[in-house]
RNA sequence: GGAGAAGUAUCGAAGUGGUCGUAACGAGCUGCACUCGAAAUGCAGUUGUCCGGUUUCGGGCACAUGGGUUCGAAUCCCAUCUUCUCCGCCA
């Protein structure tokens, strides 16, 4: 959600920061419904002030034996002025909300604007690895090597779901316990969240309503506020944990991480070029989340980026890091940088993090607050995310890298802990 | 899923149509006093938000949430949500 006051201050300067979005904001509309919002406020509130003086006097007329039918009479007419102007004040809040809700997070004056094209790539980890011998694709890896079973996933839930098996499933549950292991070493809180949640969650991440046609709903009822969804990342879960609460400001930075699965719907995925577990409608990820003071959200930013490449590098995968245009910015976020690890089949780099800070967007539409120590006043805090990892992109990139040429894999040295000892999936 | 009870400020809790209640009383917290210091005691302060002026300020709203009744609602009515207790179900 964006302030309201900063549009009224700055129209120009925020129509040109969504425009770098792609963005067409119209602020013309917000505004003048705002003018008019707020100046029946201003008028029903000297009602009310009236109403209320008049109200307090009745006990003592009453005492006295004075008459007060014609008071009451009034008075009547009064309250039948106020509750129509009630009703105008709700609509026109109404409005300025649902318009407002509507409009993307401005991005950060750096970002250059456009689309995926104008994306930057800020650092590259590694190299492509050269094969010495015909390299194979991870389904034909996996499918082989008994570890990913594309059909009988297919048979049970329709395309885009797989099973992993045996060695498969110790691999992904070892990444899994990898990521866990180094966020638990540098400080962050494990939460479980719940995979069902409320609208109010999907509102509150800026993910509704815009694309609440991209979950999973579990009831049917027509009105969605009520019903409940399958999380499509847990940042959904993370991000609302302190909705309508006021931090401790000391208590900032406060560091999250979580496991989940995804689940999306994915509709309209490229399935023939993204084959495998590239894009599947249920995948595994480590979740980090940071609740931060506005003043130091940019530290915690970096922190973000630099952990999620940290992990990515410790697994020896090759990979880049590409800070995005505004316009691949998801609509929440202020700014994102990607963490992309390369697939030699597909000769493309693939996410496997996104790392993003939404400045006080997300704060703001659910009401996270802390207080500021300086001005003993509330503020919204700063809430970042970002990936730590998904796995179903690194694991592809893993069976893709670390292939061998009698189509055995070796497992990276980091997990082989995690794997009971195991050093090679054959 | 069914029945019952309950939801008031940081916590406990009083308040069943106005005046005595933005909210008693108790605790906590903060400051000050007393003290060599601490404890005890005393005094004072201690919700959020919106609108308007913006240096003190004035006003509106909020007693789970949303409606309704009324001149007036924490208090009465309706719906919803949550919690607790009991019953049922329990792959």
């Amino acid at each position: 959600m964006l302030d309201l006051k900063k549009i009224r201050d700055n129209k120009e300067k925020m129509t040109e920061l969504l425009a770098r979005k792609g963005f067409k904001a119209d602020f013309d509309e917000i505004l003048s419904l705002d003018e008019k919002r707020r100046s029946a406020i201003s008028e029903v509130e000297k009602l009310k002030a009236e109403r209320n003086k008049v109200s307090a006097e009745i006990p003592a007329l009453k005492k006295q034996g004075k008459p007060v039918d014609n008071i009451f009479a009034e008075m009547r007419a009064l309250g039948e002025k106020i509750a129509e102007l009630d009703r105008t004040t709700n609509e026109l809040d109404e409005k300025v909300f649902d318009l407002l809700s509507r409009m993307p997070n401005v991005p950060d004056e750096d970002l250059v604007g456009g689309e995926k094209e104008n994306n930057q790539v800020i650092k590259v980890v590694g190299s492509k690895p050269e094969f010495s011998f015909p390299m194979q694709n991870h389904v034909d890896l996996c499918t082989k090597l008994g570890i990913i079973d594309y059909n009988r996933g297919t048979k049970l839930s329709g395309g885009g779901f797989w099973l992993y098996r045996g060695d498969g499933a110790k691999l992904e549950w070892a990444l899994l316990n990898f990521f866990i292991s180094e966020h638990l070493k540098d400080g962050y809180e494990f939460i479980l969240p719940p995979h069902q949640l409320g609208y109010n969650c999907g509102f509150g991440a800026g993910q509704f309503p815009k694309f609440s046609d991209e979950v999973y709903w579990l009831d049917c009822d027509e009105d969605r506020k009520r019903n409940r969804f399958m999380l499509p990342t847990a940042e959904t879960a993370l991000v609302n944990m302190y909705s309508g609460e006021i931090i401790d400001e000391s208590k900032l930075p406060m560091k999250f991480f979580a496991y989940t699965p995804c689940y999306r719907k994915e509709a309209g995925s490229y399935r023939a070029e993204e084959r495998g577990m590239i894009r599947g409608h249920q995948f595994n990820k480590v979740e980090m989340v940071q609740y931060a003071h506005p003043d130091h959200s940019k530290e915690s930013f970096e922190e973000l980026v630099n952990k999620a490449a940290s992990l990515i590098e410790k697994l020896g995968l090759h990979f880049r890091i590409s800070k995005l245009a505004a316009g691949d910015c998801s609509a929440s976020m202020a700014r994102t940088y990607d963490i992309e690890v390369w697939i030699p089949s597909m000769g493309i780099y693939k996410e496997v993090s996104s790392v993003s800070n939404a400045n006080d967007y997300q704060a703001r539409r659910n009401n996270t607050r802390y207080r500021d120590s300086k001005t003993g006043k509330t503020a919204y805090v700063h809430t970042l995310n970002g990936s730590g990892l998904a796995t179903s992109r690194v694991f592809p990139a893993i069976i893709e890298q670390y292939q061998n040429a009698d189509g055995s894999i070796t497992v990276p040295e980091v997990l082989v802990p995690f794997m009971g000892g195991q050093t090679v999936i054959k």
